[in-house]
DNA sequence: TCTTATAGTTAAGCCCGCTTAACTATCAAG
DNA sequence: CTTGATAGTTAAGCGGGCTTAACTATAAGA
């Protein structure tokens, strides 16, 4: 058993190994026929995970202070990617959304890194299928403990 | 069948889209410890891919210009993290390797985002384990195709 | 050999992303 | 109501990463 988990988890290093790389090119390609810094995108990023967010959380999830923040979503307004508004419960926060275009450029960019997906489960055979689904179940399942503990005071804090 | 096939398909994506975030954020965390800009890590992961590679090729990949790559790699020479040496076969080009240093950094970087896989492992049962195996050398095998035909000209001019 | 193509460097200059410091506006607690 | 904490903005300034343009050096072909 030991020695079965061991290749397991080379073949598992081995598949996260390559879709980062896969990952990395098609964002990398996003970004240059959108002209949008990975900064830019990461942050848009963020923003859809949180729904909506404030400068200060912003700032703490990308490790920058809150001018650096201020600035950045300046442009990302002037852009037309985002919002800014007053929040109506704090009046000195500002609530930070994603706008139309910047929503559906979030949607383009995970469909294009979905791309490969359907490729990858078509090799498999039927019990194959069936067997990964459950898999990757409880493989999601513990994922999602080990995404929330990476960064606990963002998560806790989400915003909507 | 088809219904299998798109709740894998659903699972798999979720999958891919956790473990791609979790490892934006290791990175993030490796790129703020080591006081180095992403694109000088994604710089250094292309040339321990290639083993070693030039100007050309790297500023192909990154897609910026020659001048551009020339001046980093200013930087990662000065940093000590890449060698530049004139190429002995053609000597109007210039062998640029990881040092000992930026191997080293590889390394740390490839095993600090590798932490979570033990973890995701261990929560399978034996007999899934032995279908994980299975299953992820069959998706192994076909990433490493679509890896290939993402950008030709850089997998097929490799060198060393 | 002469010519043209290729590899890389250098310099000037632009914009972005970041920092610190000083500022305004709002909230919350005594 | 005053005081202090909190949220965000603005301005000045620095360095990185990028571009274009002009350059050197080498290679390769007519």
């Amino acid at each position: 058993m030991q020695k079965k988990h061991e290749n397991l988890n080379e073949q598992l290093n081995r598949f996260a190994v390559i879709t980062m790389h896969i990952n990395m090119i098609y964002n990398m390609q996003f970004m240059q026929e959108h002209e949008i810094s990975f900064t830019h995108l990461n942050s848009l990023f963020f923003i859809h995970r949180a729904g909506c967010t404030n400068i200060h959380f912003l700032a703490n999830h990308l490790g920058v202070t809150k001018a650096a923040v201020s600035q950045m979503v300046d442009r990302l307004v002037e852009s037309g990617l985002i919002s800014r508004e007053e929040d109506p419960i704090d009046r000195r926060s500002k609530l930070i959304c994603l706008s139309k275009n910047g929503e559906e450029l979030v949607q383009q960019a995970f469909l294009t890194r979905r791309k490969w997906v359907p490729d990858l489960t078509a090799s498999l055979s039927e019990t194959q299928a069936q067997q990964a689904c459950e898999i990757f179940e409880i493989m999601n399942e513990k994922l999602k403990d080990i995404q929330e503990g990476l960064n606990p005071e963002v998560s806790r804090n989400q915003l909507c």
